[in-house]
DNA sequence: GACCTTATGTTCAACCATGAACAGAATAGT
DNA sequence: ACTATTCTGTTCATGGTTGAACATAAGGTC
């Protein structure tokens, strides 16, 4: 019931009994986390050839073939010229491919070939294993909770608007 | 406009019902919301003129006044050289003050400069406003579910070894 | 002391990410 | 048709991050 009323903690920064502060202690360990799998997963697609962006590029090809650019780079949170550096290079290992809209000369609609959809799922597989490891460590009813927490907080930030889907992202 | 053969075809997913796995569909919620929030600190910090790395320095400067370049880059979860880079910087600004350790003439230890303990007080309260608004969206009992789970996964990801304090990080 | 191994910090080249400025295409208003 | 605005993708300069190679210091063994 009164779950957003502490937010006069910014005055208890003074010293830095932060670190007793529940909710910083607590996202702190969020934060943590994503950052070590991160790592991990780094690490992991090395044997592939990927590194993490080229990885959540083509995921978001998988669910979403045809879609522009513009598109992703929004659903990965990044800049556009971060396609623009990224796609040719899965493009020269013929992983990606770009083509022009017919029905819009400004835009190129983006698929994944035969090789990158294999290569794809072997990348996926690769981060499915490492999320089966570390969400098994919490029973179902915990993992659902943590993603409504998250979920919450992207909406919150996002504008809570709700923007149709929401789940392509892998970062 | 179609796509040369079933290729990249409509059911795309069921190559890949991982988006019906609940750990893997949480766990994406979890990156993301940690994407936004360091984006929306990267964005908020820009005012003091401090990148997220300047902030994670001098938070671990406030807990660990004295600490070696070497320990910082260990719980900062980076390589050494990205201290090296990063600190001149702070020292430029006399933020922070590195002196030769009289007992070990390879370490430097590091401090914060008494304008630098002023400019991390506020870079503080700007992360923990963050923090707070978007931990007011669970109660806090979920914040601390959500952080068990998340040192849970920490601790797993470090190999298990249980090393003295994890609770300096801010990525 | 001489030697080897480990540890700390630095340098450097490579790569990634970003944002501003740009060119071309679509869209709306007139 | 004409202009202005918006949209898509690109280029480029800047800065962050990394890992390998390096120099120096510490600790250990003989």
């Amino acid at each position: 019931m009164n779950n957003k009323q502490g937010a006069a903690q910014d005055s208890a920064v003074e010293d830095a009994p932060m670190w007793a502060n529940p909710r910083f202690r607590n996202w702190i360990a969020v934060a943590r986390a994503c950052h070590l799998v991160q790592q991990e997963l780094a690490r992991k697609l090395k044997s592939l050839d990927l590194k993490t962006p080229h990885l959540d590029i083509m995921v978001n090809l998988v669910r979403s073939p045809g879609i522009s650019q513009q598109d992703l780079a929004r659903k990965l949170f990044v800049g556009r010229s971060n396609m623009t550096m990224l796609l040719p290079q899965l493009e020269k290992r013929d992983l990606v491919e770009r083509r022009p809209d017919p029905g819009d000369r400004r835009a190129l609609r983006l698929y994944l070939t035969p090789q990158g959809e294999a290569l794809a799922k072997e990348a996926i597989a690769i981060q499915a294993g490492i999320i089966n490891d570390i969400m098994s460590l919490s029973t179902p009813e915990e993992c659902e909770l943590v993603g409504d927490c998250m979920r919450r907080i992207a909406d919150h930030l996002l504008g809570h608007s709700d923007d149709a889907d929401k789940t392509e992202n892998t970062r």
